[in-house]
DNA sequence: GGCGAGAATTAAATCGTTTCAATTTCGGTT
DNA sequence: AACCGAAATTGAAACGATTTAATTCTCGCC
């Protein structure tokens, strides 16, 4: 059974294929009493406009794609959200895709997503994909990068001041009297992984006797936390930190249920804290400490730049940088 | 600027469109000679495909859509990831939609997913969308519903079986000695609220003097839990329970901050015990109680009976139903 | 060297919608 | 009652790929 078409609402509402077009796209061009009958033709008949076929013959989408790095990531779920909260005000679909912080994973998505032609990319690339998206934006999709900072001005970009708080939850921690910190998290070419430490290491820098130091974990989930926390433990006692720092909160928690498990006291023995500041962290056996990001702010905010860069390729870019704060709790303040 | 198309790949490798599509959809039926020339000529333009254009000629789309509950709720994005990992072996991309436990929203995303003339729909449904659901399947379009048993045996469902979870759930607590127990989630119309609801009062059913309520709250996030706790709480004391069961651990760990918050000691005061088991139920305040599902297992699965029911339409449905697991946590059996 | 079978290639039709330009209808005026 | 401009409607072309059926090559063999 062939599904209804234009055609068939014409001929059942006893007018042009035309007009029922008029009626659905420009119902200020067609009498009312045409716009009913062809509206109940269309109720009659189950009609369901066929989408590939109105973007061939428009030569656009209104969709727009999105790819995170880690949507079981509270963080990236809130961020998503806030994307498309906004983007369904404006009547614009959602493509969610999931880099799981694969490159090729990555590359897959944006290839589906240059394949349906979409108007927009929201993305918070794995690494170096910004040569990538520059051909991609001369292909005339708009591109906005999302938690993370753009150097190059091809492309606007929403970010928080990564360096910045890195910063924060160090000095945060060397206040603390700590001096042995640990960054935790990675890979490296993640460009919040990096700018975290730098941060950290800046604030580490001002004090004579401070060592700050990275350990590359592959990935950013709670087994990389408990898998790094392992190998800390494993190390001598003189050279075991007396502070974590994780790049974000799920990192945290592994070391924390690491920590916990070796009877490691926190934060006696040893301060934790995360990043993004995800719901759960305050939640946790010993409340984490973190550094707080508005993370659906962040959506929203990426996806209005976006659909104004749909509207007018030529704008000019924005970098609106939010600013992260420390939010203190147990595992560095202790009880 | 226009985008090459195939008459351009075409022109460039000296030989006809017609070619050019073989060599990319039926390369055996193209000399490798050929092939290496259309390829080359498809790397030097930068060729990509239009989808659009592709669909509308093959009259079907290879894309999967899924419509989760709430994509915030980490048992939902292993779900998703389930499917998403089984779905991309398969060479099926999947478009990701979000209810946020609202029938609006549901039928929007419907509408787009029928527009696309995706091949088949995830879907766990809110509230009573099985007669649409029915409607798109008449479409042709396949179906599979998620994380609740479809009583018709139109369409194939994986479950896991959420009444014999309440069942579990209050079993335990009655088996430590509570009787007045508080069931909160909702609203009561989301299934998996009712069959839980229904599988505590069952298992209440057998002693005398135990009561069970529902305390529907509209959401099943921790605000939710929150507020319904806040309720109870105010409840003069014979009238308070002494044991909460919460249809799923977002709830739950709302429940457990506002009990803390008030002073309440769990579980001596009042017993806690949630519903998933996402990883953060373990690393909470007071470790969580809860229900397990396999919720990466259930959304693989679940892709699996939709690419049958895509590939064979008439296939028998089927609907594979899970056993949930009681986890013992702290929050009811004390340190 | 010619023949034929199978491989390789291609011309032209087609998918379902929207749009452009052209035509028809309508309401109001003189 | 005829006419005019605006509003409403329509026929036919167009979007960019794939497919079918027909045509052209290739190569081994007699």
């Amino acid at each position: 059974m062939a599904l209804a078409q234009v055609t068939d609402v014409a001929a059942r509402a006893g007018v042009s294929p035309a007009t029922v077009s008029n009626a659905l796209n420009h119902p200020d061009k067609v009498s009312a009493k045409t716009r009913e009958r062809v509206r109940q033709a269309i109720e009659e008949l189950g009609y369901v406009r066929n989408d590939a076929a109105r973007q061939l013959r428009q030569q656009q989408n209104l969709a727009v794609g999105m790819i995170v790095l880690d949507i079981g990531n509270p963080f990236f779920a809130d961020v998503a959200r806030g994307a498309e909260n906004t983007l369904g005000e404006l009547q614009r679909p959602l493509l969610l895709g999931n880099s799981s912080q694969n490159a090729e994973r990555e590359l897959t998505q944006l290839r589906l997503f240059e394949e349906q032609r979409v108007a927009g990319i929201l993305i918070t690339p794995v690494g170096d994909a910004l040569q990538r998206l520059g051909q991609i934006k001369d292909r005339g999709i708009a591109v906005v990068i999302v938690d993370r900072e753009a150097g190059a001005d091809e492309f606007s970009s929403v970010s928080t001041d990564d360096v910045l708080g890195g910063r924060l939850a160090a000095q945060h921690l060397l206040e603390l009297g700590r001096r042995r910190i640990a960054v935790i998290g990675g890979p490296r070419i993640i460009r919040q992984v990096a700018d975290r430490y730098e941060g950290a290491r800046t604030a580490a820098s001002a004090l004579e006797d401070a060592t700050v130091q990275l350990w590359d974990t592959g990935a950013m989930d709670s087994q990389a936390g408990r898998d790094a926390t392992k190998t800390l433990l494993a190390l001598p006692a003189e050279e075991r930190p007396d502070a974590i720092f994780a790049t974000n909160d799920l990192v945290a928690l592994g070391a924390l249920q690491e920590l916990t498990r070796a009877g490691i006291h926190v934060p006696e023995d040893v301060a934790l804290i995360g990043y993004d500041d995800i719901q759960f962290a305050a939640s946790a056996t010993v409340p984490i400490s973190s550094i707080r990001q508005p993370a659906q702010e962040i959506g929203a905010r990426a996806a209005r730049l976006l659909v104004a860069a749909i509207a007018d390729p030529s704008a000019s870019v924005q970098h609106p940088v939010f600013t992260p704060a420390l939010v203190a709790r147990e595992s560095t303040l202790g009880p």
